[in-house]
DNA sequence: AACGAATTAGACCACCAGTCTAGACCGGTG
DNA sequence: CACCGGTCTAGACTGGTGGTCTAATTCGTT
């Protein structure tokens, strides 16, 4: 995850080399991105580039690892999901969700990445890179879901990691769904609103049948 | 997909091509595949590959195509969603859902197959190859949509696109929960069971809240 | 100034997907 | 039989990849 040397360099040359990777990485997607171009295009040497990282992973880990930092800086941190009531709770998911949606919205490059990154994530050989950026991001949802549960919006009569699997396979169908459609920041909310609902019945507790 | 030439070689030439390929797709799925390895386990050269196939997105489709027909024709032809009413829309198709699971897990090359599928389907590059694939499972997802917004088993106030890219997303999340989860058939009817129980509660019609 | 560590340059390696040409094979025809 | 044209095969070759390695350079410290 990016050599300590790396942080030693010039702001300025760290930049270039990120941001070159970041255009490359966005526009390709990790398998289809060339380390020799993000090379050429920061203006290094090959030498230089495996002297700051491991490598080709280690780089897309750090970039991936960095922009979503950004994301979170600019969206700020997640509410305190345990007060209120079961209400408040899906309201306050449905807030967060859409300002994490339209901050995405206004990088698209940020967004190009982190929608690769799933598909990333599913190599083997990607995993142990993934679980140092994973941890940043599932502890999250699960002290979310675990908050939920104490206030009695969400079920627990089913593992919770199974719910945080769906709960992240129904956000990326959402994200992917989003992106098929025309772009129209007007009816966002909206759509968020339709995915937090489906959410809600998919993990609410089950009400008795009679 | 496939020169017609290809179905002109004895079948067992055929054969030959198509495990060599399955392995090394099952195995390392599309990109890290080397097509050159399966020429050499093939036992042909590279000249006779391409003279067989486009290149090797052409045999991984049609490999998939294949495996993916295979899988079908072993579970038979989706029920008749259409009989009856909301309650056994959902019992036929957790009973579906489960015999394709339980064989998906029979044949794990084919597992491992499929799963790479939806992470090469997202590759752009890919898609018009996808299209005829996908031809042959989504509308049947569609069609089921439809007969369950029939009999009243499937909200219908939001896009059907939006309800099949989050049922698939969901589907997937479930496949790659249970990979992660230890092996063990009998509980699989009640990890299903608890799936659809989820898919229920999102695409149900809601209830009016009172 | 001199030494050793930090840094850079880029040649080099094995491998990749895909192209291309030379020839082997084979059925039909004169 | 000889020849011919299409079908098929072999494998050298191309331009690219990620990654390694060594020699040279720069730099901080004594």
């Amino acid at each position: 995850m990016a050599r300590p040397r790396f942080l030693k360099l010039p702001p300025h040359q760290q930049q270039a080399i990120l941001q070159a990777a970041l255009e490359e990485f966005a526009a390709h997607g990790f398998h289809d991105a060339s380390l020799n171009r993000v090379i050429e295009a920061a203006g290094i040497s090959k030498g230089s580039m495996y002297y700051y990282f491991d490598g080709k992973e280690d780089l897309y880990a750090y970039v991936a690892q960095t922009e979503f930092a950004g994301l979170f800086e600019q969206v700020g941190p997640p509410p305190d999901f345990d007060a209120g009531d079961a209400e408040t709770f899906w309201s306050a998911l449905e807030d967060y969700y859409r300002q994490l949606l339209q901050a995405l919205a206004a990088s698209p490059q940020l967004a190009a990445m982190l929608r690769g990154w799933s598909a990333a994530a599913k190599n083997p050989a990607f995993q142990e890179v993934q679980g140092e950026l994973e941890q940043a991001s599932v502890p999250w949802i699960e002290q979310a879901l675990a908050a939920g549960q104490r206030v009695g919006a969400i079920r627990d009569d089913l593992p919770a990691s199974l719910l945080i699997t769906v709960a992240l396979g129904m956000g990326e169908a959402m994200d992917l769904w989003l992106m098929s459609q025309p772009v129209d920041p007007e009816s966002l909310p909206a759509h968020v609103h339709g995915l937090i609902d489906m959410m809600r019945g998919a993990f609410a507790p089950r009400r008795p049948v009679h």
